[in-house]
DNA sequence: CTCCTAAGTCATCAATTGATGTCATCGAAT
DNA sequence: ATTCGATGACATCAATTGATGACTTAGGAG
């Protein structure tokens, strides 16, 4: 598995080193990234993290601590990218539903209906969770007089949050083969009765 | 379920017998019903379940076969008190929503998010799936002339199983602490939305 | 009461998995 | 070229878990 053979000796910068710590890092981030989407936290081996990233699963232990940290990084990861999102904006409806259609939520919002073991991990995503998702919705509910904002918002988190692990299971079929801006008419139709009670 | 009491060795009397294969097998059934709607399948071990059923976890193989073929068993037992469902309707609703707050989906439905390892487990409760709950709600919607009444009826069960997910994680404690009959009423909105394409 | 089968208990196995330690090797600085 | 710290490969450990088989015992048949 190590077919990562890049340029062998380019000039002074050294894209390709054999040897290169924050490189094998990065692969191993990626990979974790992938795999923890794909199929969640326990489902996932360090050594299949290892086996995509093409870099040994023991550096998981030397340049994370070990997989409950990497996880940890891969949700730092994350969380960088993605500001407070507002889930009734279309556009980052369509960033979180995601192009590659065979892939499940990440693990910020995935811990919304799979709660982790670990339970500084639990607390740790859940706190992101909230201060990305749930709260924007549920202040933005109460701006609009919406009657129970906190609760309307959690099940709307949760409810987009399952049609984000349906998708990627597979399960139902059409809703894992549906192309994204067909799927984004439906969910939007769910999202908008959700701040329109009765 | 049967609510029998456990076994007492004081009590020489008929009802309470220390050896009762089918009682065995029934209590290792209820505990793995429970265990498995808590917790899914793979978090959940043979020896928890033989411990809450205040049975040896070996009888497992010996009266199912295997943990595998006791959730299948868990499966039918679920599917049989279960006809095919109508998702919209309001009854049906609050029996799927349960009244005991901290318990997830049963097997069924759960597998609508949650793939199983084994592909037999998988095709036999996404037949299960389809036929009780998905089906109808898509031959409901064709007949209503709603506009994509498959995708629209998978995205509806994808949102109500991510709904049924999060209020057993505890994750979203507004949701997980709701009052039955409050949470009702949100989620009618939702689903009553996906038979309405704005 | 005596037996004998079913029922239950227990020890243990094999596979998986996360983690650790050791050792070889690369590669940059001198 | 030499050296030495950083990097990675590999073997192995300990814990967990599902499963199996041998042994013990209850409890009804005769």
């Amino acid at each position: 598995m190590k077919a990562e053979r890049i340029p062998e000796k380019t000039t002074g910068a050294p894209p390709g080193r054999r040897r290169d710590a924050g490189r094998s890092r990065e692969l191993l981030l990626d990979a974790a990234t992938e795999l923890f989407a794909e199929r969640g936290f326990e489902r996932t081996t360090t050594r299949d993290i290892g086996e995509r990233a093409g870099v040994d699963a023991a550096l998981i232990a030397r340049y994370f601590g070990g997989k409950t940290q990497l996880y940890i990084a891969v949700m730092q990861a994350d969380s960088g990218d993605n500001a407070p999102a507002d889930l009734l904006d279309e556009d980052r409806q369509r960033a979180l539903l995601g192009r590659t259609p065979h892939r499940g939520p990440g693990p910020v919002v995935r811990a919304a209906l799979v709660p982790h073991d670990d339970p500084v991990v639990q607390d740790a995503s859940r706190e992101q969770l909230y201060a990305r998702l749930v709260t924007p919705l549920s202040e933005r509910f109460a701006r609009e007089g919406v009657p129970k904002p906190q609760l309307r918002a959690e099940v709307a988190v949760a409810a987009f949050t399952g049609i984000l692990l349906a998708r990627g299971s597979g399960a139902l079929t059409e809703l894992a083969a549906a192309d994204p801006d067909e799927l984004l008419d439906v969910v939007r139709d769910l999202l908008d009765a959700a701040a329109a009670p009765g």
